[in-house]
RNA sequence: GGGCCGUUAACUCAGGUGGUAGAGUAUCUGCCUUUUAAGCAGAGAGUCGCUGGUUCGAGUCCAGCACGGCCCA
């Protein structure tokens, strides 16, 4: 990778130099006494008077240098916020000046000395002492346009960390809005909980697995595309209030709204049902929201989202025929529904059940055009084999999927907990599996057998983080909140 | 998987109709002790994504490939 270029050959003859006069390249062994911050904070609370003889010892990366010859002003970086220095030759003397003239941007250095008011008013430390604590060979992208090749960005994600200020914010935010959402659930009781990423038996969504193998017990193994079917075990065995984030695994298409692993939180609460969750999902987006954002309205790409409940809950077929321009007449009959699709532009594979047809038509014509958070209720059994039956309609379930600026965002329903029922609809899904839908789901006896201990009546729901985060933060794709997205690998 | 666009110096980008590559920033040298996109003067820096083809001659035209972005499925 460029190993040639004129600019890291001037570099490493620099760090050469040092080396020859003894000055270490990467020492350990500098105090810091006070973070940036921690120098803002002591001056304010002084009102701005500050006596001469403090003294502060400052660390951080060089971002920004002006030198004059005798004298220079840089500006440094730690974790807490950015400071200037100046750099004096009386102030350090000579020969530790003409060492300090072989910084380089993107250095780091520690600087012991005072801090002062620069006729425009900066706070600066005055130098009294500098020392180099890291030499870097390869110099920063240019200060004033960044770094924006969106490939380099997410190849090299420490250059996007450190060109891109906005960059950082979206990935402490997101640090933030999974605290807001653990702490919503402690508070309730819930327990978190870490369960199997490697499973014999991939379950609990429809999606296609990775594969891979495990040498001693010589066994085939999937990367987890869901958590659900554990969890409900442990629902099964005694822990009422339990949820787990973490990492899920599709082995689909990468976009900007997919990545092969991605952060999903799910939880399951016995006794409740999936009116309670949708009751719950408001309560808990406003407050994350608010905890996060000091505000629950935001906008999103030009739309303005408000997170304060209660939200529209919107029957599927009437979502397909008042903003998907299905004719309701049509929403029973298999054929209309293919060639209305077909009309339409819409690909589905022709063996499909109806149920497939619908939210297939609903994808495309409706998901976009919810972008207030709509509650979407009255799915089909048929796509819905974990879910309980409606006591109004046996061809429908008690589930609901929650959208927000055109996109999924999270799904819940009433648990199945009638084993024979259970074991029925996943005898359904294997078929579809032996049909060539790769994304059934599989037959899963042993959860059945949990099930025949006898499950509480629970309800559970499941929130794709990553696409929350890209709601509060505003982000176009999925790979902006994503610190290391998956990328094709390319060979230096 | 399909369509469109992109890949040129460390970074951000220019390079009608083919004639041996430019700018700004960064770097290097000199001057400069309150600057902040510091300033002034000068200099160096590129397998033009890769592989082929057309041509006397290709960054430019053609084909294939790689990687990325956007849109569609």
């Amino acid at each position: 990778m460029d190993e040639s270029s004129e600019v890291i050959r001037q570099r490493r003859e620099k760090a050469k130099a040092f080396a020859d006069q003894n000055i270490e390249l990467y020492p350990n062994d500098f105090k810091v006494s006070h973070t940036v911050d921690a120098v803002k904070k002591y001056i304010q609370q002084r009102a701005g008077v500050v006596e001469d003889t403090a003294v502060f010892a400052m660390a951080g990366r060089i971002m920004g240098l002006r030198s004059f010859g005798k004298a220079a002003f840089l500006h440094f970086r730690d974790y807490t916020g950015q400071f200037q220095a100046y750099v004096k030759r009386d102030e350090i003397g000579t020969e530790a000046y003409t060492s300090f003239k072989q910084f380089d941007v993107g250095d780091f250095i520690g600087i012991k000395g005072n801090v002062f008011q620069t006729k425009t008013g900066e706070w600066t430390l005055l130098a009294k002492e500098v020392r180099l604590l890291c030499k870097a060979i390869r110099p920063l992208p240019e200060k004033f346009h960044g770094l924006r090749d969106p490939e380099k960005r997410y190849r090299q994600r420490y250059l996007d960390l450190i060109m891109n200020p906005n960059v950082r914010d979206i990935f402490f935010k997101r640090s933030h809005i999974i605290q807001a959402f653990r702490n919503f659930f402690l508070e309730r009781g819930f327990l978190e909980v870490e369960t199997p990423m490697m499973q014999p038996i991939p379950g609990g969504a429809e999606a296609t697995p990775f594969k891979t193998f495990h040498n001693a017990l010589g066994m085939e193994l999937f990367l987890r595309v869901a958590p659900e079917l554990y969890l409900k075990r442990l629902v099964i065995g005694g822990i009422e209030r339990v949820f787990e984030i973490n990492r899920n695994f599709r082995n689909e298409g990468v976009s900007s709204q997919h990545n092969p692993e991605f952060t999903m939180l799910e939880f399951y609460q016995a006794y409740a049902t999936h009116e309670d969750l949708m009751s719950l999902t408001e309560e808990m987006f406003e407050s994350v929201t608010q905890h996060v954002l000091g505000r629950t309205r935001f906008t999103y790409q030009g739309h303005t989202i408000d997170m304060k409940g209660p939200w529209r809950r919107l029957p599927l077929k009437e979502a397909l025929s008042e903003l998907g321009g299905v004719e309701p007449s049509m929403l029973n009959d298999r054929q209309r529904l293919l060639d209305f699709a077909e009309s339409e532009g819409i690909e589905i594979r022709k063996s499909g059940r109806v149920g497939k047809i619908l939210t297939k038509l609903f994808d495309v014509l409706v998901e976009p055009k919810l972008i207030e958070p709509t509650f979407v209720v009255g799915y089909p059994v048929e796509i819905s084999p974990l879910a309980r039956r409606s006591s109004s309609d046996p061809e429908l379930t008690e589930r609901f999927e929650l959208f927000i600026g055109g996109r999924e965002i999270a799904n819940g329903f009433s648990e199945l907990n009638d084993p024979v029922d259970q074991k029925r609809r996943f005898l359904d899904q294997v078929a579809d599996r032996e049909a060539g839908d790769e994304e059934a789901h599989y037959m899963d006896e042993d959860y059945v057998v949990a099930m025949e201990y006898g499950m509480p009546p629970t309800a559970g729901e499941g929130i794709g983080i990553d696409r929350f985060v890209m709601l509060l933060t505003d982000a176009a794709s999925i790979r902006e909140v994503i610190l290391f997205p998956q990328l094709k690998r390319i060979s230096y």
